[in-house]
DNA sequence: CAATCATGCTCCATCGATTGAGCAAGCTTG
DNA sequence: CAAGCTTGCTCAATCGATGGAGCATGATTG
């Protein structure tokens, strides 16, 4: 063995899974990898699975329905141990795959039903992000125009509670065509703010970096007065984003303790299908 | 086979790679997903192994050069077909394994002598830069700073040997004391700069984004003055990082073409080992 | 000293997919 | 019609690691 370890030979883990019927691999699946978000997911997930002594394996699904299913099922048929389905569209599809494979899953970032969850607590994070912006754009008592996200998507619909929340907690009210839920892509965000009805207000809250690329592209088309007369809060946190001049705050989802929770998770018993809310931390950058 | 396929069975793909002695597995090694350049990389890759019907396996190194070795010796125990070492500290040892297991290696982003590599032209890109930030500056004929990155990293001084060019197609020279690789990471830059002998000179080139949050951090615990005298130029693009008020431009690598020609290495008969460069694009904004 | 137990070793069946050998049936051709 | 060929099917060996059965040796105990 110890000849073996010194001329670099291994053994070969495609037999080893085989015989064994455990194949000490946790899979991942990832929607993009460019915003610090998932990439600190990805970090922190690949830290924690070695730290067990598990092989984690990631793919990233490119925010495609079809694809996710297809990259669960790919790595079902590598007999992953565990599997954490992270921002997945469909994540209950997926979990119904994994358990027909008796295959453990655990949602990450956006919950499911049928398998426990670990979420941000949106509702609280966005409340407090509002809040803030509110606090801080150049015109005090007008309502904030929420952008970015999906209608569908259980964490958007989340924030956006807690964006009115924080307006009528001052006593204020949002009518619903402020709320711009048009996809998290840049391109959207940006076609969206063009084709805004009327003054876009001077307050915006961005419901995510990738949306706010969208969002910085229409300010720069602005004339210089209105680019100036405009602040905004970003949910999710970038530390170049965080230096732009606008920005009043960025709620960072706190993604060591999610991984944390996840993997005590997936130690427990599998026996309650629980969501589980983890705060957000609020920067404030004025 | 359609009923299976309709009930979601799928081939044990551990016995069936055992069997077939060919894994489709195609693996990568990337120090970090912190940033957009690495983060584009490991999505571009996915796409394109997709594309060729390869599965697709990223590890995480963590810039860790033990972990890359284990992370290497990993990847072969799952007999992957070839393995892209993406800036790699030691690429011939990665190589050495892998030639031994017969498996073939590319090296991205850092060059190798023992497999083919594909790296950014740093040289160009960094003349390019440092010309850019030459000609913005505030005080035009004084020499820049270089800061970030490492003495022994071949990128580096590709780096260091363009912007001393830029200043030489000008007549200038460059002092030593001028050139600070200090490491990538945002603390020692920030360190580096705060423990800088004298006046940090008012242009600076950024050998990295990541270096860039340490140069950020510092800039910000300057006087509004100090600050506003200030102009700085990134290896790297980022997006926000790009919006930036004092940033006159980012040399941004050139993903999509330097994987296109990894994987047409991979095509090709592993013959020679050459080390290919691909063109920076240069974003000017001012 | 015999009976029991602990330890260490060898050997073989097993995991599930794959592939080629072997065979049968049907077809073509001189 | 016989010889040769194609096509489709079944069957068993194989990939390499693992773990339990079986066996031999030495130690312990009544």
């Amino acid at each position: 063995m110890r000849v073996a370890e010194e001329q670099g030979y291994s053994v070969n883990i495609q037999a080893s899974v085989l015989r064994r019927e455990k194949s000490n691999i946790i899979g991942m699946l990832i929607p993009k990898y460019d915003n610090r978000y998932f990439g600190a997911i990805a970090e922190q997930f690949e830290t924690m699975a070695r730290a067990r002594g598990l092989f984690p394996v990631i793919t990233c699904t490119q925010r495609d329905p079809d694809l996710e299913i297809a990259a669960a099922k790919e790595l079902l048929s590598y007999q992953v141990d565990c599997l954490i389905a992270t921002g997945a569209t469909d994540p209950d599809r997926i979990s119904a795959l994994c358990s027909a494979a008796g295959v453990q899953t655990i949602n990450l970032d956006l919950p499911g039903t049928k398998a426990p969850s670990v979420i941000s607590d949106n509702f609280a994070g966005a409340r407090d992000l509002a809040s803030l912006i509110l606090d801080h754009q150049r015109t005090p008592s007008a309502p904030l125009l929420f952008i970015g996200g999906r209608e569908s998507d259980h964490n958007t619909r989340e924030r956006v509670r807690g964006f009115v929340a924080a307006h009528e907690d001052r006593g204020m009210s949002v009518s619903s065509n402020l709320i711009l839920t048009c996809g998290y892509a840049a391109d959207k965000a940006e076609a969206a703010l063009m084709a805004f009805d009327g003054p876009v207000p001077r307050g915006l809250f961005v419901n995510s970096t990738i949306t706010l690329e969208g969002v910085m592209r229409w300010l720069y088309r602005q004339s210089r007065e209105a680019r100036a007369a405009i602040r905004y809060g970003c949910f999710d946190w970038d530390p170049f984003a965080a230096l732009l001049p606008a920005n009043v705050g960025m709620a960072r989802q706190d993604v060591v303790s999610m991984l944390e929770l996840a993997f005590r998770l997936l130690d427990a018993e599998p026996d309650t299908v629980s969501s589980q809310q983890v705060p957000c931390v609020l920067t404030c950058l004025v």
